[in-house]
DNA sequence: CCTATATTTCGTCATACAACGAAATATCGA
DNA sequence: TCGATATTTCGTTGTATGACGAAATATAGG
């Protein structure tokens, strides 16, 4: 029951539930997260931390950025999975989400625009990520 | 976005959870829930009309109370089936709700006990409803 | 009509929580 | 090391919500 209502009281914000429909694509740091959420920081943080603590994403550190991923969902608990297809299934198809996905390819866009091959050290690297849509642990392969 | 954020708030308190895993085994008076849930009438009255409004449950009037039953399902918007399969997949085998069975089972019994055929007239029938694991209209089949 | 019972509505109180900004922490690059 | 950027933590504030009791509403039965 705790864990239960521990995934279902993370459901019940609706940024936290955008994060969720958006970590589904790809995985994105604190940064990106915040610029679509538009959103102060601090206050990202906090729905990211109360996600995470329901298991419902993971995270992973990387230079200056932590990157949130969705969760494994093989090796995720049957609440976690059901929470996170029910989510999908409810709202995949919802205007705000995607609204939300354009929001996501328009901050992506720019960050790939400004960046020479050089500044591009200085931005998180989610523009290479674009075909990550299986997310599995490429802690090996990032582009720095 | 709106119905999913309604529904998903309606299953963020545990004694609605509750309510919800109750009605699945059987329909139930407001005075019979108020009763395993052990909450004044009126909070119990007002958690109802959270899970009425997200439309999780269905309720009927008959005499001088009011039944509540899970929604009907093959009638139901797919994120109220999916909401209620969710609750019940993740909770069906939780400690606190088996134990609320063994509370509904001891109000039932105890309602029976008392009531020969005359006052029985004077209680809600939900013992005659232990059968009754397939919600249907049953309006007209009442026993009153 | 009057009383008893069931339920809902309303007002209140205490708590939970989402939002922000400021400050602390961590990392990178000059 | 110093400054810039990213993230988290902390404290505050306004709002939402769960709890209750009292009062209003509805129905059955005398």
């Amino acid at each position: 029951m705790f864990d239960f209502m521990t995934v279902a009281k993370a459901l019940t914000d609706e940024n936290r539930v955008r994060i969720l429909m958006a970590l589904r694509a790809r995985e994105m740091c604190v940064c990106q997260i915040t610029g679509f959420l538009d959103l102060a920081p601090s206050t990202t943080s906090k729905h990211l931390s109360v996600l995470r603590q329901a298991r419902l994403i993971e995270s992973r550190k990387k230079g200056k950025w932590v990157y949130y991923t969705m969760a494994d969902l093989p090796s995720a608990l049957p609440v976690i999975r059901e929470a996170l297809t029910f989510v999908h299934n409810a709202l995949k198809d919802s205007p705000e989400i995607l609204q939300d996905r354009h929001r996501i390819e328009a901050i992506l866009a720019r960050e790939a625009d400004f960046c020479s091959e050089m500044e591009r050290r200085n931005t998180p690297d989610s523009y290479h990520s674009l075909e990550i849509h299986t997310l599995a642990d490429d802690n090996t392969t990032a582009t720095e």
